[in-house]
DNA sequence: AACAATATTGCAAATGTTTTCATTATTGGC
DNA sequence: GCCAATAATGAAAACATTTGCAATATTGTT
């Protein structure tokens, strides 16, 4: 009979149990200062005793705040994505909030349908990865007046706020140090850039940085590879095979330089002395590859923490704030890089 | 006015706006099968012109589904979890249902105060990493008769289903490897244990096939380091150092065997001919390592996989199922390890 | 054209809360 | 000990749905 009482618990089995009215138990709960400290304890005693757990859904009809945050990204599986969910997350969490995951495979399709679910779920505010969606998807978000968030890419003219990098920039800055070197025969690996504004803008920044110097990269020397060591080792393999090397390679992304450095290691060629190799990221284990790799760091637990308060000020608060925010990426030189070899 | 109409979008206002009772639209939603088709198509249009969402927080009330799986981790950040994690929550969205996620930071006490706020939100199932959990967090489960998966880790006698690898015979398989090459002298570094029953299965299954053989690990030789390729490669370093060298290192995760490699490379010591190094997991990138790492794979997209399965089917099924699944682990002998040089 | 069977719809109650307003209890000042 | 404040509580309506049951509409049969 306790096991069925329990099952049930309901608000009003605690009242009945605390010999109080179902409205101060709630009170109990959300205004604390409202209700009595011995009634208060009664309460918590019922609550206890009944294992009774209050129930997100029956508030969230009321209009309060259900206490949830959609986050919907690509993929959880790329080591950037994953330090940005967790700091944004850990946030998020020691907010009050709960994140409601969904990964759509880089798919923006699935991006608006994820998207619906999270509206019909009540989430409290929405936080989307990059600049580029589907009209679509904006438009829902605007006409149900969703708090929404662009998470991850920085831009001025996006049509949600923005809290992240400036991928052009980044793309600029690590081919800036490049050129600087001297390289003027340069390769690029990047992945495919379809629907991916991160690693479009990217390859822009490193083309125009490197047309100020007169330098263009060959057709034959751009490479593409899906984001995955495998795919860039091969890839600088076959470029390994053709035999005629640039002095560099910039990659899109750290993943992508660890296998464009296992490729030359296994041949033999020396990184920097016959090759400089960069990457864009910094993610963790690039300081520490050998040799450590130069690349541009974008801070992802910064964007991810930064992230967090602007979604949550975006719910709570009544006016509108400005939260957008852009957090500039910084080159880090390190060993992959150094002047081409004398002709 | 649209705007006004829209913004509340309610059952009711699309009944009344397809001149139908708000029964109507509900069944329309949940068991089209029941309302005649030009009916439908009324409400649907009517859906459309309204911009309506559906409130899965009043249905909920209802005792219906709420369609959301928790899913606890420990974090998010690091390869492998991510892995398992993008797996598990790919499936189970295609399933239907949308994941609340939430991470404890390996602190269990937050994974309990997780858990209820799973609970508060009505989630139709909790998914925990591994099998230690605290006796209140157990219990609450148990209490309110939440379908309830442990994931990542197998054993028998675990108080819920269990969809995981054995960690246990992961590390006795490797250290089995080791030992069939001929190593006497080894080292082993692994993460903390506390907390952590995957690495503290791994590594007591590698002490155990390491004594069958008459071999046991010196104290200065069980080298701690937090997951990540910085740590371990400054413990090797540290190892390196000390002079005298073990001709195995056995590592409790491939991060960590990354790390050592590092160091090895960096202080010039051949892999495997000086020293063999093994890591656990086959993480994405482990193979194309140079040199590629000797591992023992546990298909984290697998466990994902099954584990998305086995909780919905915990969720929806009336009766007891039994979902419980063992993925064996996998020996991956690549070229980080080879028999010990002769002295 | 009438009847029974079946398909479709609407009414009203129920779900678990919160909140406004009204009522009752307590406190401090004299 | 009485009165006015103020504090604490309760009753009932509201929130956005679903569903059992009853009522109505449609169909096929003769």
């Amino acid at each position: 009979m306790a096991d069925k009482a329990r099952r049930k618990a309901d608000i009003i089995a605690v009242a009945k149990a605390a010999r109080v009215s179902p409205s101060t138990v709630s009170r109990s709960f959300n205004h604390p200062d409202l209700v009595k400290a011995t009634t208060r304890k009664k309460i918590d005693a019922a609550v206890r005793r009944l294992g009774y757990i209050r129930n997100r859904a029956a508030q969230t009809i009321h209009g309060i705040r259900s206490g949830t945050i959609g986050l919907i990204v690509p993929t959880v599986d790329q080591a950037i994505f994953a330090e940005l969910i967790q700091s944004f997350s850990e946030a998020v969490e020691d907010l009050g909030f709960t994140i409601l995951l969904a990964s759509h495979g880089f798919n923006l399709d699935r991006e608006y349908s994820l998207t619906r679910k999270m509206l019909e779920h009540r989430v409290d505010g929405v936080a989307l990865i990059g600049i580029a969606h589907t009209q679509d998807t904006l438009d829902l978000l605007a006409q149900q007046e969703m708090p929404t968030l662009l998470l991850w890419s920085f831009s001025l003219d996006a049509p949600f706020p923005c809290v992240g990098s400036d991928n052009y920039a980044a793309g600029a800055l690590i081919a800036r140090h490049v050129a600087g070197l001297g390289h003027r025969r340069v390769a690029a690996m990047f992945p495919p850039t379809e629907g991916n504004d991160r690693a479009s803008l990217r390859f822009a920044g490193v083309k125009d940085a490197l047309a100020e110097v007169g330098c263009s990269i060959p057709e034959a020397w751009q490479l593409v590879a899906p984001y995955s060591v495998a795919t860039a080792k091969s890839a600088v393999e076959a470029l390994i095979a053709e035999g005629d090397l640039p002095t560099a390679i910039i990659c899109g992304n750290d993943v992508l330089a660890w296998g464009a450095l296992h490729a030359l290691n296994r041949a033999g060629i020396d990184v920097p002395g016959q090759v400089t190799v960069t990457g864009i990221g910094d993610f963790k284990g690039s300081k520490e590859f050998e040799p450590s790799l130069s690349t541009v760091r974008i801070p992802a637990r910064t964007i991810g923490a930064r992230a967090a308060e602007a979604i949550v000020q975006l719910t709570t608060s009544e006016e509108a704030v400005d939260v957008a925010a852009l957090i500039p990426p910084e080159i880090m030189v390190r060993a992959t890089s150094g002047p081409p070899r004398a002709q």
